[in-house]
DNA sequence: CACTAGATCTCGTGT
DNA sequence: ACACGAGGTCTAGTG
């Protein structure tokens, strides 16, 4: 990895610095004092303090604080990033369009000036999500009940995209909806409304909430409209290589 | 501010640098060679790469690739982070309970390790928000139209809370739904929603949308549900001092 | 380009 | 602690 890091730098070489690092497309780094302006989809402005400011090689631009996952504020990836030095201070602005909008950052002083030139091409691989349940119900439908088969994945109503439709044994059409995570009051309303574009159809149909668990009012609500609920854990397997999951914390 | 920075440290002062800056309590940042594996709400691993490293004073943990706005693996405010050295191999763990989590990275190699001890005490400010237009609408009235008068704001239904419910000058009750950008279906499907929740209501009822546009389809949503559409832009005035507003891009 | 829906959403707020 | 709603949400996937 290639990368410049220079202590307390005066404005003037902080603006030199940033503009080889954006000029490199590298990831920039600044540790400094800074005010906050923002105006766009909302408008905002932050007073004088010590900040993280990261512009990255995509374009991306974030302020953070000391506190929080968030940052303070930013922009988006692709947006355009600009320094610039009016007496002697150091201004940077990032801007973009549709929708339009800027963020400025006055730098009262710089404690750390970095830019960084590195290799990364790797990707996150991820389980644990709504699409894996939804590929684990078409792989594996007994997990729903004995004798449930699938039958469309993302079957669009008016009011919406339904999770999955299937039929029971009895051949019963059965609405799936799918939730990850603790499904709430929302899921089961959800649930409901895709009930609801069926509400002509002449044979019974059955509603089927499909998550780990459901909060106590989102049960009750469940037998309120005579909905189902089934209780199931999205599935942790990474797709390609199952082998990965026997030793995940020792062999990476 | 107080800080550290150096450039190539070996495993073992990376070590140091990094507990001197958890015991401090200072904003840690590495840029490193590393690996990820998360296991928590959900699953991930993310192969070998050059990638910064972030631990905030609130215990925030973020690892971050040279593109998009968000971290590729992250630990929330308030985790416990610690570091470890095995066999001259440095790993950082961040975990917490509730929901049960971990986030372990194997170091390979450090570019730059630093921490930072600074002053922030400024929050953000914000404006152009829902928030604001509904008191807006409390302050002045006559904006959504001659006679009219909010009775109450997050009126709660069994279909959810109405942004602001009021009367005209007719005396019929006006369903309020703001919306502060461009509204679309779902805007019109909530309103309609929340009209539902006053079916066996004896008297008129009228719905309006207010939001500074609607997409095609919700305007035509609204002609078919009989509902109104007032067009209304979110103010962009900050709380405490109006004046800020009128240099905004200047005296900062 | 728009529109949809999920997310280790995060973050605040109310109960 | 839990549930709920809003977000400058972000992000990926379709049409």
């Amino acid at each position: 990895m290639k990368f410049l890091s220079e202590k307390n730098p005066d404005p003037c070489r902080t603006f030199e610095i940033i503009n080889e690092g954006l000029s490199k497309k590298a990831v920039i780094i600044l540790m400094a004092c800074c005010s906050v302006v923002y105006e766009g989809r909302a408008r905002s402005k932050l007073g004088s303090g010590d900040r993280m400011i990261i512009i990255k090689s995509d374009g991306s631009f974030m302020i953070h604080q000391d506190r929080n996952l968030d940052p303070v504020n930013w922009q988006p990836p692709k947006s355009q990033c600009k320094a610039s030095l009016k007496e002697g201070i150091m201004y940077l602005e990032g801007s973009r369009r549709n929708p339009t909008e800027r963020l400025e950052v006055k730098i009262k002083s710089t404690y750390m000036a970095s830019y960084f030139i590195g290799q990364d091409s790797k990707d996150l691989e991820l389980a644990g999500y709504e699409e894996n349940m939804r590929e684990m119900v078409f792989e594996n439908p007994e997990i729903i009940e004995e004798g449930f088969r699938p039958v469309n994945r993302e079957y669009m109503t008016s009011n919406g995209f339904i999770d999955v439709l299937g039929k029971d044994k009895e051949g019963n059409l059965v609405v799936l909806e799918l939730k990850s995570r603790r499904a709430g009051i929302n899921a089961v309303k959800q649930l409901k409304r895709y009930m609801d574009s069926f509400s002509d159809h002449k044979e019974f149909v059955r509603g089927v909430l499909v998550a780990p668990s459901v909060t106590d009012d989102a049960s009750e609500l469940l037998d309120e409209y005579k909905l189902e609920f089934k209780s199931m854990e999205p599935p942790r397997e990474f797709g390609t290589d199952k082998n990965l999951t026997l030793d995940f914390f020792n062999g990476f």
